[in-house]
RNA sequence: GGUGACGUGGCCGAGUGGCUAGGCAGAGGCCUGCAAAGCCUUGUACGGCGGUUCGAAUCCGUCCGUCACCUCCA
């Protein structure tokens, strides 16, 4: 049985049910990154509005082909006065302080690749059933530009080859930019052709045989244009008409404005469906920027400070994807707390099950109910602070009932995992010589400072027994300069690492 | 200038015609040697101005503000 899962279709500025061509099962592409650099917390908060459809989906019995890109390509800057030669980003990371130590950009290439997927893991994003890179799929894409050529869509010049805006009458249906004198008084063109038709007209192949990364093709050595690598390997892992097309707002024009004229140029028909945007976000009220000092990283976040990773994803998705959303310190706090709770009942719910307990009627009753809240919210256009707040609200009621917990209680929290992926539920595997365990990413070395700790833990507790105040208090500040926290409980003192933030 | 979105309390953020969102912070209490965590109780709101309506945060108009994009930044 189908539900319906409504989205804000970009396309017609309406919250709509997806309409899928094939029912039941949602054909869906998600524009991933250019690795020219560690991923940010935007382009994740963008890449988890994706994760969170892909599971909303999964939940009312989907069948999902899920394929997000990877951009290995170097393309252009638009940056004309930092960068007036042009050059492309990728090269650029490769002359940055950062990037001296690669060989060549193919090098940095697969580095900050490899962090993406690790970055990817922690933050527990699902895996993608197909994600592309640009370079893989350069012969698709030159293939396409000839087809495109062959049928009057795009032209040759002598700095390469651009798509004709003028043969494309839907040029504009997406982002509203229709009005090609606007567009004509506006353009910033990086690399000026004067043998463009149109200034709306946009590169799909850059002749270029100076360039750090080039292929041969038709026109000679060169390569591809930005939009082409998307529209191609969309197409050519979901057919030409797919359900769903996703990425971060600021791609609704040029990027995908390009890529439907691309591809529906081509087949004729509509290449997606729906189409979402992510709104940015900003950080403690600013636009996040490296000279401001709010720009971070997943790791600088995750590895730096010490952030249990389920907290940022948790930060990340506390806002609804369609709406501004600020990123402080205080809500990924308030994060980090909530994930310590979701923990403690996930673990009070998994003994239960392993028991095999039936819980309450009135306690299952009131899980089932929130699960449906969970649920139904994320299908209305993924509210997901609604779904939190229903989450929280389940965990809330397993925390006060620990004792009577059963089987609807452990499945409560299954659900909470696979909707929302926040529940803590293993030690996460290794990455970047940094072993991250319950309580947070902590270094390895750290491991032999566990019996320091337990000794100082001892001893102020000894220090408690003989009614030593002073000294079990000097004792518990020494420990918070070290990052760790302790609770005093009925069953002892427990312990744990606090994140620098 | 053009295009699109958004504006809810101290803060973050749901709610789309009448019915408690939730979280954080604040206040009071329980617990504690003191903390921390937890639990209980609790105040504050819908950008401005018009209009529609028995009734508007919600619909319409208008103004103001914020954000994004305007040729290769999620």
């Amino acid at each position: 049985m189908s539900q319906a899962f409504r989205l804000f279709n970009t396309l017609t500025g309406k919250i709509e049910p997806l309409n899928l061509i094939e029912p039941n099962h949602l054909r869906f592409y998600s524009c991933g990154p250019t690795i020219y650099s560690y991923a940010h917390i935007g382009n994740f908060r963008s890449f988890l509005t994706a994760d969170l459809v892909l599971r909303t989906a999964r939940a009312i019995g989907w069948k999902t082909t899920y394929v997000t890109n990877i951009t290995d390509v170097g393309h252009l800057t638009n940056d004309d006065t930092m960068d007036p030669s042009g050059e492309d980003r990728m090269a650029k990371a490769l002359q940055s302080s950062e990037g001296t130590r690669f060989a060549n950009v193919w090098d940095l290439s697969r580095f900050y690749s490899d962090a993406l997927q690790s970055d990817w893991q922690q933050l527990n994003l699902l895996k993608p059933d197909v994600q592309p890179r640009a370079t893989e799929h350069i012969r698709e894409q030159i293939q396409t530009i000839e087809k495109l050529i062959s049928i009057g869509a795009a032209y040759v010049t002598t700095s390469g080859v651009y798509f004709s805006v003028d043969r494309f009458s839907d040029y504009g249906k997406l982002s509203g930019n229709q009005a090609s004198e606007a567009l004509e008084q506006a353009v910033r063109d990086v690399v000026v052709d004067p043998e463009k038709k149109d200034p709306r007209d946009f590169a799909l192949w850059k002749k270029d045989d100076q360039h750090l990364m080039q292929w041969y093709s038709p026109w000679g050595w060169g390569f591809p244009g930005w939009h082409i690598e998307c529209s191609v390997m969309a197409q050519c892992y979901l057919g030409d008409e797919i359900d769903l097309h996703a990425g971060g707002e600021d791609l609704i024009f040029p990027h995908h404005e390009c890529e439907i004229a691309q591809a529906e140029a081509l087949t004729g028909r509509p290449f997606s469906r729906h189409w979402i945007h992510t709104r940015f976000l900003q950080v403690e009220g600013q636009k996040m920027a490296k000279r401001i000092g709010n720009f971070f990283t997943v790791r600088d976040l995750v590895i730096e400070k010490g952030v249990e990773p389920l907290a940022v994803r948790l930060a990340l998705i506390s806002g609804q994807y369609h709406k501004p959303f600020n990123f402080t310190f205080s809500t990924l706090r308030d994060c980090e707390r909530h994930i310590k709770r979701i923990r403690e009942a996930y673990d009070a719910t998994k003994n239960a099950n392993d028991l095999g307990r039936q819980d309450q009627s009135s306690l299952a009753d009131a899980l089932t109910e929130k699960q449906h809240l969970i649920l139904n919210a994320l299908l209305d256009d993924l509210n997901t602070p609604a779904a939190i707040a229903h989450a929280l609200d389940g965990v809330r009621t397993i925390l006060k009932n620990k004792d009577s917990l059963g089987r609807q209680a452990h499945e409560h929290m299954t659900e909470i995992s696979n909707l929302l992926g926040i529940v803590p539920q293993a030690a996460l595997p290794p990455s970047d010589g940094h072993v991250s365990n319950v309580r947070g990413s902590i270094p390895k070395a750290e491991d032999s400072q566990t019996e320091i700790i337990e000794q100082m833990i001892q001893k102020r507790s000894i220090a408690r027994r003989e009614r030593d105040f002073s000294k079990a208090d000097k004792i518990r500040d020494q420990l918070l300069e070290m990052n760790i926290e302790i609770k005093d409980s009925a069953n002892g003192t427990t312990w744990e690492h606090k994140s620098k933030i």
